[in-house]
DNA sequence: AGCCGTGATGTCAGTTACAGACATCACCCT
DNA sequence: AGGGTGATGTCTGTAACTGACATCACGGCT
């Protein structure tokens, strides 16, 4: 907590995800953020590399979970499963979230195609932390990195499944379940 | 063959590859690319979007021969096998192209974080587009997205592996490897 | 041959995302 | 009470784009 007043980063985050759900991404300015968070434009660029990071704000926290879970997970599992492993513990972390706020992020994030890429980003960069792990585990390449990458997209799926708002169970659940539906496609059907 | 001087987006293509590999992506303004290519920053702009469009030209093309391949797969097929048709006939267009280009084009993207999120938004791109083939084929929701997402993760395993060098064998060969590498992962090790 | 539509380009001006340098100022520690 | 520190404000600059308008080579039409 700051000694100044309280949370300016916070507050960004707020004025931004309501900016961009009212007006669209790009009709808002920075400056317009700043302005509704009660600071000035050179400060949002302070906290948020660029106008999208500010949606983005735990995304460090979620890398860190999930590849806390690959390392915990018992070393005579196999690479794949080692990466379920790491989804459990991204989906408890999302879980926590109010469920609203996830459907209103992801919607806008969905809006746009600046976004989106920034999400792809994202989850790239998992990927990557996450073969990293692997490779910790005596995993070699290919296998690291497609095992890594196929979690994440389990990860996108299962989340964009939970915030669409179709499927009612809990992110774990949904999330458990997108996994053993990869696991039958790529079985051969 | 436009009417006027030869070519202007391909001398621009070529001209940012340079520039981006000699001084690297941030260090390289458009209206340098455009000198270089003897037109004004404004065509660069005209032709493509966004100093990142320009080195990722055929992309276009390129979705079409992967869509064109789920289609054409024989109906009875799974959805992943349709898939796999898919990166079959990308594999064969991919591999066209002169391996040092090819190399040049993907060591400039791995060395700078746009261009690389800018790669990985194509990714998705094509994932969607392959996802809509496969409704048509009658594959539901969450499978034709597991998919087509799987896919792509061959894909970019791939054509890494086969640009940087590692793996001498030509790519439709180390594209079939690859998919045969993420069954044998996701099926349990 | 001469006129005319068309599309690619040049020119100019404007907005906005960012980034460096420097000043300020509330708070904490001593 | 005074000095250090970190978050902020201010000012200024660069470069990525964008819209509006002029131009001009070419190909077709008469």
């Amino acid at each position: 907590m700051g000694r100044w007043q309280s949370d300016s980063r916070g507050r960004l985050q707020e004025a931004a995800l309501a900016l961009y759900a009212a007006r669209g991404f790009d009709q808002t300015t920075a400056a317009e953020i700043a302005a509704r968070a009660g600071v000035t434009e050179r400060t949002f660029f302070r906290h948020f590399a660029d106008k999208r990071e500010v949606l983005f704000g735990g995304s460090d926290l979620l890398q860190e979970q999930i590849v806390t879970g690959v390392v915990q997970a018992p070393g005579e599992w196999g690479a794949f499963d080692a990466v379920a492993a790491g989804l459990d513990a991204a989906a408890a972390m999302l879980g926590e979230l109010r469920r609203d706020l996830s459907r209103r992020r992801q919607a806008v994030i969905a809006a746009n195609p600046e976004l989106r890429e920034r999400e792809m980003a994202k989850l790239a960069d998992y990927a990557t932390a996450v073969a990293v792990a692997l490779h910790q585990r005596g995993v070699g390449e290919p296998q690291a990195s497609l095992a890594a990458l196929a979690g994440m997209t389990v990860l996108r799926v299962a989340l964009d499944l939970w915030a669409s708002g179709s499927d009612e169970r809990d992110l774990p659940t949904v999330m458990r379940e997108s996994l053993a539906e990869l696991r039958a496609v790529t079985a051969g059907d």
